[in-house]
Order: structure tokens, then C-alpha cells, then sequence
DNA sequence: TCAAAAGTGTTCGGACTACACCCATGA
DNA sequence: TCATGGGTGTAGTCCGAACACTTTTGA
């Protein structure tokens, strides 16, 4: 074995999960099922095995947490200090991961005693995850500043108001909706139903559903459906 | 040991190490010493020791090869297909650096046979490194079309047609020499000195150096350095 | 009939693009 | 004196920001 001499260390996935209900932007956490620290908050992972590739491991622990697959997934960065796992040392590849919290509900496991938490809500995770969560919410924005990404989190059919309010809840501001609504529609991602979502409001507002030829074309396009990027803080 | 039944896995670092000399972009590959593909061209790695963390682990190889220290460093991607390395599986965090050429070769050990290559000439490189190198790119041309991280691959003092040329090689497109002098003054991240350079004309070109405080502060601002980024090819 | 949210158009200012000439100097 | 690269100004266009009223309908 060329490679004898050298140390071999525990790589564990561990996912950042961000739902959208149609109001806030929440995350799923788990209690920790094993020792050290459970019982505790934590974000869903597991060890990396000796047979799977680090986006194959992420798409397990998704699909064993969720049900779901084929959702969006992301690598965030590698974690390896030292002392991160205070039993032994483990280096953490963290991914992150968008879904439609409703298509979620309908394949909820309750075996892992995961909840959704508002993102402004996130309780005293283990170990160094409050930090993944911190670096994912960052990168959440930046990315979505330019990139038409947060149609992940919303469901098949939404309304413009939704979008906006997604869009809102992630920057933390409000944005002018003649604006929004031009920009977003300008885009040409967008094809307008028939029907309305009378849910929110009595006159309703039309759904619209993504056109995925476009979206994955335009994928890459620098967009600007942020107001003053200046002003608000990213990365 | 509660770990006890889980595999420990090899954990590399690749270091993608680019270099402008005033002309071209360049990357620093070094002759592997190692089987397996020993004498192959390579990124210049290293297996993670127990007592390093990744931070550390690419500092070292970087301090190692160039004998430089406290350069722009940071995180790409862990790669970490089964094969990626047909000896034994090993998991590949990539760091990108950014370095001056000048300053490097004061320094520099010729103990690996480092070599510098034109960006548009990359050898083929063992496993996954051209892969790696791809990504390296892209993340670079993305990045710095929103802040302003290419001073990092200038000396001290610098042209602004020197800056240009940079800027050009990168994203292997000519800029129009009044707009980009009028948008990167307007940043206020430089400062005039009274010197010329006079290698490169006759008339000579004022030198700039950055201005520090500024460049921490506004980091993270978006900029536009780059015209029509539509059209340009990015991440 | 009223409250509540949806939907839409216009004006203004700033930023980006395109474009051409003069300057300084060494050879 | 001429060839080479450095340095600068302006006009036109486009895009984003600010802003207010009408529509629909369920209660």
C-alpha cells in the first residue's frame, strides 16, 4: 500500500435544508440520535461511506430525511477544524439543499424528530453547525441575488405576491411590487395560469408556473431582482 | 470509541495556484513525485496530517512550494468520486490562491519542479486536477466580476493598463480603455503615486497601489467591473 | 359598501456604452 | 519626427427607483 503511513479520518455529510411554507423561509433540524450531544438540535448528517461519493452520501441523508428526490442540492464547503467533533476528529462536508415544504409533508418520516424552524428562530445547534447554517444563509442570498434559484422552494404553482414575499423573507426588506413584478416578469421565466390562488387574498392572484426550458437555459444569467444590492448585506 | 464501527478515509489538499507576470495568467503545476503517475503534471497536494486543520493543511502546501505566506486563500470544493484516485480513495479539498509572480520568484524552491503554465495552455494533469482547475476558473472569472480579489495577483504598485490587461486575459475579451479606467477609479480603491512605469511605453503609465483600508471594507460591494457580463461566460 | 390585496404606467436620474483626439517620450 | 502606448470628455441610451390609483370580491 503506497499510501500506508498516512492518517485516514471520519468524513461525515452533514445537510442544510431550506423550506418555504408560503410565508417564512424555515429550516429542518433533527434531534441528534447518537451520543455525543443527543438529544440535541442538530442538522441532519451521517458518516460518509466507503462505497458512496460525498454527493451520493448528501442525497441519502436528504432522501432518508425527506422522502424526497431530485431536489436541489448543493455543495456548501468542507468543515475541518480540528476539535469540531469533540470525540474524534471528523471533517464535515456541508450541503445545502432547497425544497417546497409542502411537497415535504406529504413523505415526512418521523423517525429522526425533525421540525421546521424560522430561520430568524434557529436554536443552539452541536457542534460547529450554527456556523454551516450561518455560511448557508449567505450563501442563500448571494446566489439568489443572481441567480433565478428560489423557484426550489416554492411549489409547482405560485402567485407573484408569494414570490415576492419569499424574496423578502431572505433579504429581510420589502421591495416595491410594481417593480418586482416587472422585473421578475421581464425575466420570461414565468407563464401565467389561468387560475387563481384565492387564498390570500378576495380578488385572488393569478398563478404562474416556471418554464423549465428557460430556467435551466437562463440558469447562469446575472440577474438583479434585488433592489439595491449595496445596501443589503451578502457574503 | 462510539465512531468505532465507521471507515476513516484519506483526505487530501490540492492546491490551484494562479499567477499573472504582468502579461498572461498563469498557473503553477509541479512534477508529482509520487506513484502512482509520478512525473505527471499536478497540482501541487497533500495528504491532511491529525493535527492540521484543511486551513492549515493548505497554507503549509502552499508555504511549501512557494515560500510564501499570507496570501489570498480560499476554499473551492471538495471533490470526492470513489475512483478519483486509482490507489486508494481519497477525498480532495481544493483551495484556489491567488499569488504575484515577482514575488513568488525570490522565493521559490525548486525542489518540486514547479512550472508556471499559460491558463490557456494546461497540461494534462493527473486524476481529477483538470477538473479541478476548470472549476478554479470559473469560480475565479465569477468572483472577480464582483469584487474587486484580482489585486491580489498585482504587485504593490501597479498600472491601470497593467490592471486592464488582467482583466482582459481573464475574461479572454478587450475592455474599452476609458470606460475601465473611469469604473475602476470610481471605486476609490486607488491611489495615485507620482512614479511612472515606463517598461511599457514611452510615455510611462502612473503607478497605483491599492488602498488597503478601503479594499477590506468594500470587499464584499458588488461591483460591475466587467461590461456586458451577460454576454460572457460564467459559472 | 367597505376592507384588503392584486395589478398596472410614468417620470426621473444615474450608470453604462460608444466613440476620437491629444500627450509624452524614446528611438 | 514619428511611432507607441497613456490619458481623458461627451452624448445618447437604457435600466432601475420612486411613486398612487383602480380593480376585484368576499364579508
Amino acid at each position: 500500500m503506497i499510501y500506508s503511513d498516512q492518517t485516514r479520518i471520519l468524513i461525515a455529510v452533514d445537510c442544510i435544508i431550506f423550506g418555504f411554507d408560503g410565508e417564512n423561509l424555515k429550516l429542518l433540524l433533527i434531534h441528534r440520535a447518537l451520543e455525543p450531544e443527543k438529544n440535541k438540535w442538530s442538522l441532519m448528517g451521517g458518516f460518509v461511506q466507503p462505497d458512496e461519493s460525498l454527493e451520493l452520501a448528501a442525497n441519502t441523508i436528504l432522501n432518508k430525511l425527506t422522502g424526497l428526490e431530485g431536489v436541489y442540492l448543493e455543495q456548501l464547503q468542507a468543515f475541518g477544524e480540528l476539535k469540531r467533533d469533540p470525540i474524534e476528529r471528523t471533517i464535515s462536508i456541508a450541503y445545502f439543499s432547497l425544497i417546497d415544504i409542502h411537497k415535504y409533508e406529504t413523505q415526512i418520516s418521523h423517525e429522526h424528530h425533525a421540525e421546521w424552524f424560522p430561520i430568524k428562530e434557529i436554536p443552539h445547534l452541536i457542534f460547529d453547525h450554527n456556523e454551516m447554517v450561518e455560511m448557508a444563509k449567505k450563501k442563500l442570498r448571494y446566489k439568489a441575488a443572481l441567480h433565478p434559484i428560489l423557484f426550489e422552494l416554492l411549489p409547482e404553482k405560485f402567485t407573484i405576491p408569494q414570490l415576492q414575499s419569499l424574496y423578502e423573507g431572505i433579504y429581510d426588506s420589502e421591495f416595491d411590487k410594481r417593480n418586482f413584478s416587472r422585473k421578475i416578469l421581464s425575466t420570461g421565466l414565468l407563464i401565467k395560469q389561468n387560475e387563481k390562488d384565492k387564498l390570500n387574498s378576495k380578488k385572488g392572484a393569478f398563478y404562474y408556473v416556471l418554464d423549465k426550458g428557460k430556467y435551466s437555459e437562463n440558469f447562469h444569467a446575472f440577474l438583479n431582482l434585488i433592489p439595491n444590492p449595496d445596501h443589503l448585506q451578502f457574503v
